[in-house]
DNA sequence: GTCTATATAATGATAGAC
DNA sequence: GTCTATCATTATATAGAC
């Protein structure tokens, strides 16, 4: 059943832009409802459990997606600075060019930490692995490549960050195209 | 009376607390009467204007820290690369060491950001332009100055949010360690 | 699968005693 | 300044018709 499957989709994403703005509190059922146009007890036909089973649906497809278009790369039989240059371009498409933030970050905040947060963590844990081990394939001993691992993360949400704090998508593709020279 | 304003300093700094933990709406007043000791009532002797109230006068109070911690040693009359290191400093004191998000990046996000929003990326737009024109002391040309700030910044905060996700504030004490390195 | 109507609980906020 | 009691509103969630 293509058709519902993708309504499926545009219901999820819709979802997810509301939690992304407004955070997993700050996000009605009303705000829900009008975004997906559908009636407060439709939502919970797709989603039993309200609110929480949103949430933990989301954030699995999230982590598949941000999965499928960035990390993965990582694990290509490719020499590493593709591999990397592939990464943060796959990071780029993600979050829209800076322009959308990523709902994983967001739910890792606020009281759905309680509920995800183990999980995030542990998430995030390995993905900063996968990108250890691309800096020791260039040649860099572990303590560096974890610090670099560490850097690349840490820029790339930052600026994700400032860019939406300042309202300014400059500072997100600024930042991009840095990284990009870091390993020529 | 030193006596009330200490314990309005500690009334706000307990709500500021619950506010970082829990973001604006996820904050509710039951919550923020168990962390002050006071009850739902007596909040609203403190801040008239309820939960909008304490999130505009934290904020207030929250830029003042910020500015009095950090930023403030950009403005010295001393070497630029000095400047920057008790800026860091500054900052790892404001975020307790990588162990306490910064309320203003929490409320940037969610829907205080209507209400906030554009006071708050004037406000960093500012602190920005303190730290290009630091940048611009050591002899960067403008463009390599605001790239260079928009970095640390970027880094300060990722590191931030990336040790928060992680449980980890090892993550932002490396990230600290190797900023202090940056301008030797 | 979607709707209307409704139940139930929690929320932000106020009044007024002390 | 703090409290108890209460209000009005809004929230999540459910029942049952279509």
């Amino acid at each position: 059943m293509p058709a519902t499957s993708a309504s499926r989709d545009q219901i999820a994403e819709r979802i997810a832009a509301v939690f992304i703005q407004r955070g997993y509190e700050g996000a009605t059922l009303a705000q829900l409802s009008q975004a997906t146009g559908l009636g407060r007890a439709s939502l919970y036909h797709h989603f039993p459990g309200g609110k929480a089973e949103m949430a933990a649906d989301l954030l699995r497809r999230c982590a598949t997606e941000l999965q499928h278009r960035a990390f993965r790369h990582l694990s290509r039989k490719q020499k590493p600075e593709r591999r990397l240059a592939r990464f943060i371009d796959g990071f780029v498409d993600y979050c829209q060019d800076g322009t959308r933030a990523c709902l994983i970050a967001v739910l890792a905040q606020g009281s759905a930490t309680e509920a995800h947060g183990e999980a995030i963590a542990r998430q995030y844990g390995d993905w900063l692995g996968d990108l250890i081990r691309t800096f020791e394939a260039i040649g860099m001993k572990p303590k560096r490549a974890r610090r670099e691992a560490e850097r690349l993360m840490s820029e790339l949400y930052g600026a994700l960050l400032m860019s939406q704090i300042l309202a300014d998508p400059g500072v997100f593709t600024r930042t991009v195209k840095r990284l990009h020279k870091s390993w020529p």
